[in-house]
DNA sequence: TAAGCAAACGCCACTGAGTGGCGAATCTGA
DNA sequence: TCAGATTCGCCACTCAGTGGCGTTTGCTTA
């Protein structure tokens, strides 16, 4: 039993000024690098722009962002910790690559609505930028290293096993690759506006479209491997 | 018949001065390059460095090189070219997955020994440099992305195979990845050592045992896909 | 509530990759 | 031998990212 002073839900109040303090200013810097970014171009913002506009030093932004392409797919980034969450919470139990699958499409779902408009600004901005879509490439190549490490602790550690565990890693974010891929391909003109409206009663890309494209991929795996020309 | 004076192994000869020229200068640079990298490390080296002491200004490096890592980066790019020769003078017959595999051999097996002792160096220096490593990774997905399209058009184009081809693709290069850094791994310490002893009794690292990585890494990629906990 | 401590920050100078512009050298083909 | 076109060198510039250091700010203990 807790105390009831003590909310465990989204609970603001008891963190440290501190740490208020630096969430404000995380959230502040990739907040306004989005709005930046979507409104005049990646490239065409320079950091110090956007540091000015956020009143922080550029010293500072680097304390918080390892680069300027780290800011603009900071949702990303979320993605693959929550879903490095998920897989470690997982009971590894059954096919390998159904977990992966399970726990993937549990991470985008467990994200909030917060989360979901920075992703598609996010998407927005890969679609547009090569050096963005280089960045994010390389994040999901660094979470699939990630992956296969916590296998390999947790299955049994034979070397001979080593490399379907690699594989099978390599495997499950080529789907990710091509279902994110293929999802935003489909949305490139329709979405990703600066300024989103609010309540367009037309189909928006919404998170239930990338979870289908996921399922999908996932779905057309086997197949691939025995694609006949 | 050729006359005697008409070496055709290697003709540097016929091409036009301006060609031999500019061929001698992205040698001497990329050969230049890896001897330093090697000696001291890739960020330890200032491209103005590497410049001068092949004596060209640092405009025209990028005039043969879009970036410092691609210049250490050249065997493997030309690996890539090859490859991607290769499919595109390949008949697509049965699985496509075996024929991605044998053009990949194919091109491993197609260098030359030259080219064999410049990879072996590069992989050293990809090994030891993060920074390396993820632009050979990003010239994987982009070479992968290339064998999509080319696929894309070969093969009948109907918007349903589409995710199975980039799945396809993906895996294939999956596969690679895996294997190169098996192969890595297994090579660390005992290769890539700036000046290579020539006649090394000992078992040195070959591309023979690269082949050899590359065909069991395919073998498991079935296994893989269905690998249970 | 005052003192002391550590974390976070701002400022500033600096490195180094990559680019733009333009005039000079060099190759080529008639 | 003389245009015309490549290629190159030089120089100044932009901008991401880093190191150092002094100052502020929140936290803690007396």
């Amino acid at each position: 039993m807790r105390t009831v002073s003590e909310t465990n839900t989204h609970d603001d109040r008891p963190l440290p000024l501190r740490e208020r303090k630096k969430r404000r200013t995380r959230h502040a810097l990739s907040e306004a690098a989005l709005h930046l970014f979507l409104e005049r171009g990646f490239d065409a913002v320079t950091l110090d722009e956007l540091v000015d506009t956020v009143e922080v030093s550029k010293r500072t932004f680097f304390r918080y962002f390892e680069s300027k392409e780290a800011v603009a797919t900071a949702a990303e980034h979320e993605l693959w910790d929550t879903y490095l969450d998920e897989l470690a919470n997982a009971s590894l139990t059954g096919p390998v690559l159904d977990v992966l699958h399970a726990c993937l499409t549990a991470a985008v779902r467990s994200m909030d609505t917060e989360w979901e408009r920075r992703f598609l600004a996010t998407r927005g901005l890969i679609a547009r930028t090569p050096q963005l879509r280089d960045h994010s490439d390389l994040a999901s190549l660094l979470t699939q290293e990630r992956i296969a490490e916590q296998l390999g602790d947790r299955l049994d550690g034979t070397a001979t096993s080593d490399v379907r565990i690699r594989l099978l890693s390599e495997i499950a974010m080529a789907a990710w690759r091509t279902a994110a891929r293929r999802w935003v391909r489909a949305n490139r003109e329709t979405a990703f506006r600066p300024a989103a409206e609010p309540e367009h009663g037309q189909a928006a890309t919404t998170r239930a479209d990338l979870i289908d494209s996921i399922d999908a991929t996932y779905a057309a795996l086997g197949d691939s491997l025995t694609l006949q020309a």
